[in-house]
DNA sequence: ATAGGGTTAG
């Protein structure tokens, strides 16, 4: 490019005028990134100096070559020069401001237009479009006297883009009847609608017309067919789709590489990528994105330095792509590193960057350089408003989320659900229900992360009345289907005490994670069904593919415990390493000591637990004090009380744990010393709480002040229901 | 008027 431009600057005095014009234009037009558009600049300078800048023919070219890269100093000094407008100014006029996101003043300008062609109608009813004036731009599409295939695409592209797919068919179906022909992008467009509306027989419908009017070997309407059949699940047919092709581009290749990650063979897709003809930076960006989406990180780096080392230049999206993936890895110096080389080439302002890097700091645990980067984006979009109210909530800095939050200019639904995020993550349960509740009266669409979020703040409530008003919403909205939302609904309903309901959902579910078995399998065997959740541990084994985890395990000790298997629990135990690969962790060393107490079998849970290749927790030695209050063994008691208090020493959990074992067994002179102790080595216990619903309010109890506000008169009932039933045995 | 890739929430 640079030597043409040279070699037109040289021969610009000998060859004449009019081809030096056509020249230049023809170059203005090829001037289509960053780089080639500093050669359109000196270009322009060269005119100018030739006073040809002002020539209609150039300077329509130059506007646009601005227009294109948003160069908008640039646009403004040109359309000043401007005194009489012909119809291709005016209408490159109303492009700039519809740019810019002037709609008022392109409006105005288009209405007074002298003359009108179809591309200015359509220029601005795209314009409209691309800025969600979906009113306005039908307003101007019914009044449009052309309506060529032109004017009918840009709209029904424009619609699709806005998530108005059902509209985008309509008007699709109303340009057959006018007898318009479809061309290849209306149908990639009204693909993109059909794979929006997730209807097969739709797209049937489409790809009939398609092969009709001859568009099927056309790349990139096969490529959106590709596409359509992956997004729909029609793995087969994507396939088919592909391999009929005779002509293949880069997209081809990365869309069937896309297939593969999302079937999970993420090999396949290596494989694929491996053995491509032809690469480009974009197909570098899908790979390394499409492994950090899929929770391989540590690959996506890889990829990103074997990209570098094939002598690639990563652009924006893999600095960003490989930025998050360094997030997700928590690995600070690293991003650091590359933080430093994106501001050194310039990228340091790109919003992708920005959010990611915004992230990077905020995942490591650093909000303040994560702000630091936020503050220097110049144009911030959601995303990156996004990142870092979710960055604050991450690390439970809920009132700075809270304040950036309400200043976000246009909020979207990730925006709503940082937010409740945040909540959740200071155990602030109610106010994460109430932001819920603000978020439905804003008119924000809520999503399945929304709803999971909120069902989980409902389990931790322990509030049927929340939860099931929760999971009618996610009926109402349609993502009950959903195996986040759906375990959330098994976990609610298990905490709340409803197991049947929580029961009816785990049952309908069509797929089910190891998550959802565990959820199910826990939540039996905590509300004291733990047959019920044995039977379901074994169905687990027999008829899914998932293999049980800690957690799950950790279930079934639990379960065994409560229904005094103590003989299966032992044995599963002794199992856990040798079938299902898992080592036991302290918790299920100290179910097993709890499940001996339990039964009595003391001195075997002492043996136990003073073999243990770990440090007992407090916790398994107060099972084992438990066991021998309930069995009355006083001697074992008393040098079991002593390893706690020793033990708690070290571990303040202990003491009250000890307190707690004194409490029960109404020995209040020790629980007072007890407590008197922990006072002393200024150890607060956290008061215990408890709280019922009434009336669609929480009422909260503290164990040691008394906050509510009619205590007195419930102490006062109380002692009323006391004496009645004393009286009952006197 | 334009298919394929990128950032955020659970």
């Amino acid at each position: 490019m640079r030597n043409t431009f040279s070699t037109l600057f040289s021969i610009s005095s000998r060859k004449s005028l009019k081809a030096f014009i056509r020249k230049s234009a023809t170059l203005l037009e090829n001037c289509t990134n960053e780089r080639l558009i500093r050669h359109g600049n000196a270009l322009h300078c060269h005119l100018i100096k030739m006073g040809l800048s002002s020539q209609k023919y150039i300077a329509v070219k130059l506007l646009i070559m601005y227009l294109d890269s948003r160069k908008s100093f640039e646009i403004d000094q040109m359309l000043k020069e401007f005194k009489g407008f012909n119809l291709v100014v005016h209408n490159c006029l109303v492009n700039a401001n519809l740019l810019w996101g002037d709609v008022v003043n392109a409006r105005r300008l288009f209405d007074e237009m002298p003359e009108r062609n179809e591309v200015s109608w359509t220029a601005l009813v795209s314009g409209l479009l691309k800025h969600g004036y979906v009113d306005e731009a039908m307003f101007y599409f019914v009044r449009n006297p052309f309506l060529s295939v032109f004017s009918w695409t840009a709209t029904i592209s424009g619609l699709v883009q806005n998530g108005l797919s059902f509209r985008a068919m309509e008007l699709y179906k109303k340009m057959l009847r006018s007898g318009v022909l479809p061309n290849d992008i209306t149908f990639t467009s009204i693909i993109k609608a059909c794979i929006e509306l997730g209807d097969l027989e739709l797209g049937k419908g489409v790809i009939a017309l398609i092969i009709k009017v001859g568009f099927e070997d056309d790349v990139c309407v096969s490529n959106s067919l590709v596409t359509f059949f992956l997004r729909l699940g029609e793995m087969d047919y994507a396939r088919r789709t592909f391999d009929r092709m005779e002509e293949k581009d880069v997209v081809s290749w990365t869309t069937i590489l896309d297939m593969h990650v999302e079937m999970g063979d993420l090999r396949e897709a290596r494989r694929i990528f491996d053995e491509m003809p032809e690469r480009n930076e974009v197909t570098w960006s899908a790979i390394i994105a499409r492994f950090s989406q899929s929770g391989n990180a540590e690959e996506a780096v890889r990829l990103f330095q074997e990209m570098v080392q094939d002598r690639f230049k990563p652009n924006e999206s893999c600095y960003s792509s490989v930025i998050s993936a360094l997030a997700s890895l928590e690995a600070l110096q690293p991003g650091m590193n590359i933080h430093a080389h994106v501001l050194k080439i310039g990228m340091g302002t790109n919003v992708f960057v920005g959010s990611s890097l915004v992230d990077l700091y905020c995942k490591c645990g650093n909000t303040k350089d994560g702000r630091l980067v936020f503050d220097s984006l110049p144009e911030k979009n959601v995303v990156c408003w996004n990142s870092m109210v979710s960055g604050y909530s991450l690390n439970g800095q809920l009132a700075e989320a809270t304040k950036l939050f309400n200043r976000i200019p246009q909020k979207n639904n990730i925006s709503w659900n940082s937010l409740i995020a945040g909540h959740l993550a200071v155990d602030k349960f109610d106010e994460a229900f109430e932001v819920f509740n603000g978020m439905i009266l804003s008119g924000e669409q809520p999503n399945k992360s929304t709803f999971s979020s909120v069902l989980k703040a409902c389990a931790s409530l322990a509030s049927l009345e929340k939860g099931e008003y929760a999971h009618a919403k996610a009926l109402k909205f349609g993502f009950h289907h959903d195996i986040f939302v759906g375990t959330a609904l098994v976990d609610m309903y298990a905490k709340s005490g409803s197991i049947k309901s929580s029961q009816k959902i785990f049952n309908r579910m069509p797929t089910k994670n190891e998550v959802v078995w565990t959820a199910m399998i826990q939540g039996l065997a905590e509300n004291g069904f733990a047959e019920e959740s044995l039977h379901l541990f074994e169905e687990m084994e027999r008829n899914s593919s998932v293999p049980p985890n800690e957690l799950v395990l950790l279930s079934v000790l639990f379960a065994c415990s409560h229904c005094g298997l103590v003989d299966k629990g032992l044995s599963y135990f002794n199992s856990m390493e040798e079938v299902y690969g898992i080592k036991p962790n302290e918790r299920h060393y100290t179910s097993v000591v709890d499940m001996l107490s339990r039964s009595g079998r003391l001195c075997e849970a002492e043996e136990f637990i003073r073999n243990m290749p770990y440090e007992a927790e407090a916790n398994a030695w107060a099972a084992l004090l438990s066991g021998c209050k309930t069995f009355g063994n006083e001697t074992l008691a008393k040098r079991t009380a002593e390893k706690l208090s020793e033990l708690a020493e070290t571990k303040p959990g202990g003491y009250i744990l000890l307190s707690n074992i004194y409490a029960s067994g109404g020995r209040w002179v020790d629980v007072m010393s007890t407590r008197e102790l922990m006072n002393q080595k200024g150890i607060k216990k956290s008061g215990g709480c408890s709280w019922i619903e009434l009336r669609n309010r929480v009422h909260l109890f503290y164990s040691q002040d008394e906050t509510h506000t009619q205590s007195t008169e419930i102490y006062w009932v109380l002692q009323l229901f006391n004496s009645e039933i004393q009286s009952l045995f006197t």
